[in-house]
DNA sequence: GTCTATATCTTGATAGAC
DNA sequence: GTCTATCAAGATATAGAC
């Protein structure tokens, strides 16, 4: 985690502050883009005054990029959790959707984090963005695993270009927050529509209901 | 248009060079984020001085929201005319098919205009978004007719939530700017690809292929 | 029509008091 | 630890020459 060289306990009135800073930037952050979001607006809304985040952060950016970081790992932890907890023998296709359940819960259930990092993905300055590319790829290899693995077991549409397919597919869940918080529609429908469109889109025979 | 009111001919060079900075304002506002993209930069790659973009807009704002109002009509004029030079018989999950296809190209092959739309749709400030909320809206009814018109004909998955489905269509599509260009894909791969996942994502009934 | 020069405003960042 | 006060940089926007 990128704070500043001021050690200090994980109780103490410090790391709530910190915490509080955070949490306010994620908030901006998953609303407004990265250059939108000021240091001032921040603070105010974390309840203290602009300089005080200097105590915590060496940079404006370090604590962007701290922001999105965590919202990056948040969402993988919370992906590739879902796919320990399932049966050994669960099927490639049926892991999918419980990656597109769990990404989608990531982004609308758990906080603010992963969707600052999702919306702003595409607006990280250039050196930011190379820091981040190893968590970036470490998740695109989970995905891609499990492509590769429902091809494998011939449970995917024969000629499909895997690696498009994928992209669309996170594409399709990575672009909710564009929409969803105006909607009407419950969490719930949106994770199984998501999950039917993915699972009919790829598979290779009609699926069961 | 949105244009200062210095009234000219749209023959003259002033016309070209207004042209040049729309141009430019899009190619940068398609690469960064809205707030990334200064006047400065904006003017050098239209070959001229900062001022010079004030003789044709009264502000950055009105000069941001002319390109990406541009992109947005444009999209929709792309995918209108596809969709009517259509035979009258065309099954409607097929002119769903020819929608993304249409809204696909308009994103990476027609200009930058189309792809700096999408890529800043979140980053507007707020009186902008309400004032292009009307184009958005009239895009989206064009979806959901389609939507509507495959549902009616029973090409749709019973139980399919229609609104939620089309959202996440059309987001895998507004999502590909954000990977496409570095993919080494062909865009005929990204097209062919997403109809399939398309129509078989939504279709009652196996697709012959 | 477009430029140079400059005014003005915003914001990230620092200094130093408490 | 957090504040007030202030600086420095960078951007939008304007004035006026050409």
């Amino acid at each position: 985690m990128a704070t500043a060289e001021v050690p200090r306990t994980l109780t103490d009135k410090s790391a709530r502050t910190q915490e509080r800073i955070r949490a306010a930037a994620a908030r901006i952050l998953s609303e407004r883009g990265i250059a939108t979001a000021r240091l001032g607006d921040i603070a105010a809304a974390a309840g203290v005054q602009a300089p005080a985040i200097y105590y915590y952060y060496a940079s404006r950016e370090e604590l962007i990029e701290d922001v999105i970081r965590l919202g990056q790992i948040g969402t993988e932890a919370r992906v590739t959790q879902a796919i320990e907890e399932l049966d050994g023998h669960t099927p490639a296709l049926e892991k999918i959707c419980v990656a597109v359940e769990a990404h989608l819960r990531a982004l609308h259930e758990l906080s603010d984090y992963t969707t600052a990092a999702v919306r702003n993905v595409g607006q990280m300055p250039t050196e930011m963005r190379e820091r981040m590319r190893a968590d970036q790829r470490r998740y695109g290899r989970v995905w891609k695993r499990l492509f590769e693995q429902a091809r494998d077991q011939g449970e995917l549409r024969a000629g499909l270009d895997l690696r498009t397919a994928q992209l669309l597919v996170i594409g399709a869940l990575n672009w909710t927050p564009e929409w969803w918080a105006d909607s009407r529609v419950p969490l719930e429908t949106l994770v199984t529509t998501a999950c039917e469109l993915t699972r009919h889109g790829l598979a290779s025979d009609p699926v069961a209901p």
